[in-house]
RNA sequence: GGAUAGGUGGCUGAGUGGUUGAAAGCACCGGUCUUGAAAACCGGCGUGGGUUAACGCCCACCGGGGGUUCGAAUCCCUCCCUGUCCGCCA
């Protein structure tokens, strides 16, 4: 959401940005709307004093017993209703039509974010790490974990379709290690607070976070009013939708372990093959409330608490940060985490950090306590600390050893319970 | 799922149709008093929007939405939430 009076005072300034992200001018269409809307509004209210003045006026009739002055002031009161009803209609039906324009708009970016059309245009900001060389040919995960009895996509196909997986055995633990190991991490260093969030929500928390009313189809919605959450971050960061936050409070760190279900509905015949794109899978999500001065420090403290996790699974990776053309709605600054997969030869999407500025607290008014009087939104950021799915596969990749069996990272042993081989 | 009681300002809590945006207390802020503090006393103290150079004026808001009425915190409908009892259940 945008802040009309900003848009008011800077309307060029929304139009430049939005146009790096290749949307057309839209300043004009709103603050032409916005001014009919203030135009009618103030006749309404004007109405409404009327209506107010007269029927206070009418109470004093009555109480002295003055009928016939109490039904003139009721002609009035009728008067002015009528414009109310006529006016109000209008100015309602008007405001509803800006808010939904409001709504569907996204987020400006930062200024220096790298302006492009796509991915094709993102920056790489550093690599860590280096690709192992194999000395026969590396699987991929989905080959590996069949071989070894623990990945059965067809058990899944069965009773949920294409898109979904049964994990066995070691593989299920190292998932569970996996989880257990970023939490540990995020909570015990990083000062984030671990956080068992609702996985069905109602469309205003969608809303508040950007998901709605422009991404429906990639949601999966119940038989009753709610969602399964695509991510945590909307969970996690609906936790202070409608409050006004301590300033002391701030900056607030919260993490979950939470499954992510996404219809992945326009993706089709996009990564068929493996874990890398399912309807349902878990991951550790980071989500900080800071003040605005605190933001663009705090999204670089996520980057690398996300980063640390490859570290110390010593997996080589990547990090790019989008261009203007490929951040996500809400985003002002995204950076993506790529981790490298042996059997693409490439690096792939593992995190993304973003920072969206104000943009979702103002859909949430999520505020805080700046001073005495003076409530502020708070700035809002998510990042993956990571996709958990895609760890795993990242790890059977570049841990396989030529039996086909899974070297355990030195960080997961203390969860793996002894098994320090998967075969 | 059934029955029942509720949702009022930061908190507690009055208020069942007419200057009520809302008593009172607590908390908080300013002041008097005091060497300082406490106590006491005096004053202030909700949010959003419109308009104005400013002072100010106006509108909306008593869980959300709708309705009745000249007029609604107060009456009606509906949804959400909370408490209690029953049923069911991991």
């Amino acid at each position: 959401m945008h802040d009309i009076k900003a848009l008011r005072d800077n309307p060029d300034l929304f139009d430049q940005l939005w146009a790096k992200r290749g949307l057309e001018p839209q300043s004009k269409k709103i603050l032409d709307q916005d001014a009919l809307i203030r135009k009618a509004g103030q006749v309404v209210q004007e109405a409404e004093a009327a209506r107010n003045k007269s029927s206070k006026l009418i109470g004093a009739a009555m109480a002295k017993g003055d009928k016939e002055e109490a039904e003139r002031l009721k002609q009035e009161v009728a008067g002015a209703k009528n414009v109310i009803a006529a006016m109000g209609a209008q100015v309602e039906s008007e405001k509803t039509i800006l808010q939904d324009r409001l709504a569907g708009l996204p987020n400006v970016p930062f200024a220096d974010v790298p302006e492009g059309e796509d991915e094709d245009s993102n920056v790489e900001l550093h690599k860590h790490g280096t690709p192992k060389n194999f000395d026969f040919k590396p699987k991929d995960h989905a080959d590996l974990g069949e071989a070894l009895g623990m990945m059965d996509f067809e058990a899944a196909a069965k009773m949920s379709g294409a898109r979904f997986v049964v994990l066995s055995g070691a593989l299920s633990r190292l998932d569970r290690a996996l989880a257990a190991f970023m939490l540990d991490l995020q909570t015990g260093e990083n000062g984030y607070t671990e956080t068992t969030p609702p996985f069905l929500v109602w469309d205003k928390a969608l809303y508040g976070t950007g998901q709605l009313p422009k991404f429906e189809e990639d949601l999966y919605k119940t038989t009753g009013d709610h969602y399964l959450i695509p991510t945590a971050e909307v969970s996690l960061t609906n936790i202070v939708r409608e409050s006004i936050l301590d300033a002391d409070s701030l900056p607030r760190r919260m993490t979950a372990h939470t499954p992510c279900f996404r219809s992945e509905a326009g993706s089709a015949g996009r990564d068929t093959k493996g874990m890398i794109r399912q309807h349902q899978f878990n991951k550790v999500e980071l989500v900080s409330i800071v003040k605005p001065e605190q933001s663009e420090a705090e999204h670089k403290r996520m980057l690398g608490c996300a980063e640390e996790v490859l570290k110390r699974l010593k997996l080589p990776y990547r990090v790019v940060e989008l261009c203007t053309g490929d951040l996500g709605f809400g985003a002002r600054r995204t950076f993506d985490i790529e981790v490298w997969l042996p059997s693409q030869d490439t690096y792939r999407e593992i995190s993304s950090c973003s920072n969206c500025g104000d943009f979702q607290a103002r859909r949430m008014n999520a505020r805080y306590k700046y001073a005495e009087k003076d409530n502020r939104f708070v700035h809002t950021l998510n990042g993956s600390g990571l996709a958990v799915g895609r760890t795993l596969v990242a790890i059977l990749e570049n841990y396989q050893n030529a039996d086909g069996s899974i070297t355990v990272p030195d960080a997961l042993l203390p969860y793996m319970g002894g098994v320090t081989l998967i075969k």
